[in-house]
This record gives C-alpha cells, structure tokens and sequence, in this order.
DNA sequence: CGTCTATGTAATCAGCGATTACTTTTTTGT
DNA sequence: ACAAAAAAGTAATCGCTGATTACATAGACG
C-alpha cells in the first residue's frame, strides 16, 4: 500500500464507469437482442438496461418513453430494409420494368422473411411512433417512389395495361406484398395454406401476382 | 326491528350478490369496451373485472390467463365475420362465381372497416391462442372453402382462367384482402396513398384486383 | 480552476398478470 | 331435508413493468 498508484478503483476490470459512453446504440442493440429472443411483446425498458449495464432510470436520459427507443430501432431497421430493395433494384437494372418491380418485391418479402422481428416492428403502429421517426416516412416514399417509376416505365413499352391507374396499382401491389408478408410472419400463412412450406408458398403467390400484371397472350 | 324479515342484506338495491350471475360474459363485453375506448394494447384484466364488479382475481376462475380471455373475445368476432360474409354471399347468389367472389371480399373489408378493434383481434396471433379456440380456425377455414369454390365455379364457366392454380390464387387474394385490410386499419394506408380517403382507396382496389382475376378482353 | 451541463443513480409510485389461501354460495347425492 | 362437495368469489401477496423525482458524478469549456 505503499507504491501503489493512488488510484480509487483497485479492481482488475474496468468496472463499468459511471459514464457508460455510448448508451443510447447499446440501448437498442440489447432491445434487438430481446426482441430475438423473446418477441417484441417482451421488450422492456428495464430489461434492456440491465442488458446494458445502466440503472432502470438511465434509459429514461435518451429515450422519452418506451416508443421512442422501439421506433429508433425501426429506424434502423428501416434502413437495412431500404437497402435490401435498392441493392436488389440495382443488381436488375438491366431487366425489364416489371421484372425490377418483381425483384422489389422479392427482396422485401425475403427480407421480411428473414427479418421477421425488425419487420413486426416498422410495421407497428401502436409500439412505435413513425410521424416522430425521420427515416421510415421517407423510405417508404422512396420505395413508392421506385415502384411508381418502374409501372410508368411498363406502361410506356407495353408491359402494362395503359388504363390501368398507377396509384392504385401500387396500393394493390403494396397490399397484396405486405399482407403477405405479414400472413407469413403471423403465422396466418400456415394456418390458410398448410399444404405447402411458407418459404414455397410465397415466390409462388408472388410470382402468380406478378404474372396477372403483365398483358394476358392475344 | 321485530317484525321486519330476518333478512341479512335490508339494503335498498341488490348490492351485488355474491355471485356474479354471468362473470365470463360481463368480463368478455368489459373488455370489448376496453379495446374500442382505448385500444387493444390497453386492456387489463383488472380493468375488466372492476367494469364487472368484481376482484381483481375473480376472472381468473374462468379464464386461465388474458391470452384466453381475449381468445374468448375472438371468437365471438370471428362469429360475427363469418356472419357478415355469408349474409353477403346470400345477398349475391344469383350473380356469376367471381361476382361473388367480390361480394365476399367486399363484405369482408367492409366489417373490417366498421369493426377495427374486432379485426385486430382475430387477427393478432401474439394476444389470442388460435389454436385453443373452437372457432376461429374453422370459420377461417369456412371461409376459404367458400372462396375456393366459387374460383371453381369460375374455372368451368370461364371467367377465370384455366390455368391458374387454386390454391395460390386463394392464397394471393387472401394476402391482398387482409393486407388490404390491416393497411387500413393500422394506418399504413394513410401513410402510404395519401391523395385519396381510405374508405374510397379500399373498394376501388378491391374492384381493381377483381378486374385483373378476370380474363383480359382479347 | 470553477462552473455548467450531460449523464448516470436511488427511491418511489401506480398498475399489471398471476398465485395462494381462504370464504361464501350453489349444487348434488342420499 | 341436509350434509358434503363443487363452484365462484375475495384478500393478500409476489415480481415485474413504465415513468417520475431528487440527487450524484463526470466531462466539457471558458
């Protein structure tokens, strides 16, 4: 006790400083890594926190309430899915109109598929608050926005029935996508379509989707 | 005090006996108000049992956990689906098979609209156990059984064509509708097709989905 | 160096789902 | 008719949750 450096904290680790340095990320990786492991209907502030190494308060110091960090991890999410679909539009880019759009909707249906528990959660809308989110607003649009782009194209060089009305063909297209999606991940695909395996059933019903926009043989 | 009855309870009112009387419905209707005053993610046994009058612990004698409470309130809205929808194929039964078909969808999207709080329950598979109600797997199944045949129907008159699959045409039609539906009610269809009210969004996407299962003029 | 601010904690509150032990009513068998 | 059994209620309690308040500490910056 001599020589020893004055030091206040004698032990071997670090021994978790006051100031955690990055709090909020570590926050949200942990909500993540409890959505995964548990469901999203298992989130809990405290919970994470703990996972964290902070106090149950300290999460209150960077998210308001428990929406605010569900929708921060949305906006992560939301990110990586707006990658997916532009990453698999570029890699078509030389296709035709309709078949971009089919591999638009291929990468967000197989990246729903494999990210079901981000996909539950930007499509929420009671656990997260999307008007407060300043990414998932515009990457939807952006998606639109591609999908507008790619029927107008059709339409100019024949591969789409001309009296058709863009807008409502991409409403139809986003239900149909999304609800599979959606029935996929719930569980209502198995349970109205157990005659096959879901990760079958669903290139399938998009691909017969796909084929009733395309002009019929005449 | 001599003459009057030996009676323990001299009070005006019945003053809540013992026994409730019918404590599982009270609490099913209890909760039904819950979900339309404040949403489903708001319900709380406790809640439902003091608009019941009763403990805190009283429903657990008769439901085993909320999950089987509010699978009970499921089953009393599947019931009303499946009436809603097959009202609508009565109405529609002298019309050609995929006119039906439309009436059916039609129904369908129409009581989703009108009974959203209802919709979200049959449809949650993290609030209810489908696979522990009686009634709703089956009237699921009903109803697909319905949809199959009149695509049949379609299919030997020649309004449908031929070579499509079934199954996945079912499938499709299913994943259009219900995404349709929970776009609505969830408020993605707001987000996403802003230039237009909901309730017209709906029938016309319906109509424009409708339009391309039929066969093109050629 | 000293102060301000960002970031953390402890203590607390009300509400929740669920369980246990106990009480009261109703049903039922003889 | 009546006692025993079953059904239906209650009170008290547990551990957990989201959120708030008052306080403590560390880092940034003049």
């Amino acid at each position: 006790m001599t020589l020893h450096s004055p030091k206040k904290r004698p032990s071997q680790k670090p021994a978790a400083p006051y100031h955690h340095g990055n709090l909020p990320e570590a926050l949200v990786a942990a909500t993540i890594a409890i959505i995964e492991e548990r469901g999203v209907e298992h989130v809990s502030i405290r919970e994470a926190a703990r996972r964290a190494g902070a106090s149950p308060a300290a999460p209150f110091r960077h998210f308001a309430n428990k929406t605010a960090l569900l929708t921060a991890v949305a906006d992560q999410a939301m990110d990586r899915l707006k990658n997916a679909v532009e990453w698999a539009i570029a890699a078509a880019a030389h296709e035709a109109p309709l078949q971009r759009l089919e591999a638009l909707g291929s990468a967000y249906l197989r990246w729903a598929l494999d990210n079901p528990t981000h996909f539950q959660i930007i499509s929420s809308r009671s656990l997260i608050d999307v008007a407060s989110s300043e990414r998932i607003g515009p990457a939807n649009s952006a998606i639109r926005a591609l999908m507008v782009g790619m029927l107008e194209e059709g339409r100019e060089d024949g591969s789409l029935d001309p009296d058709l009305d863009i807008d409502h063909v991409v409403l139809m297209t986003r239900a149909f996508g999304y609800g599979l999606a959606r029935m996929a991940i719930d569980g209502h695909l198995a349970e109205w379509h157990p005659s096959e395996p879901v990760a079958d059933a669903v290139p399938k019903a998009l691909a017969l989707f796909m084929s009733l926009l395309r002009p019929k043989a005449r």
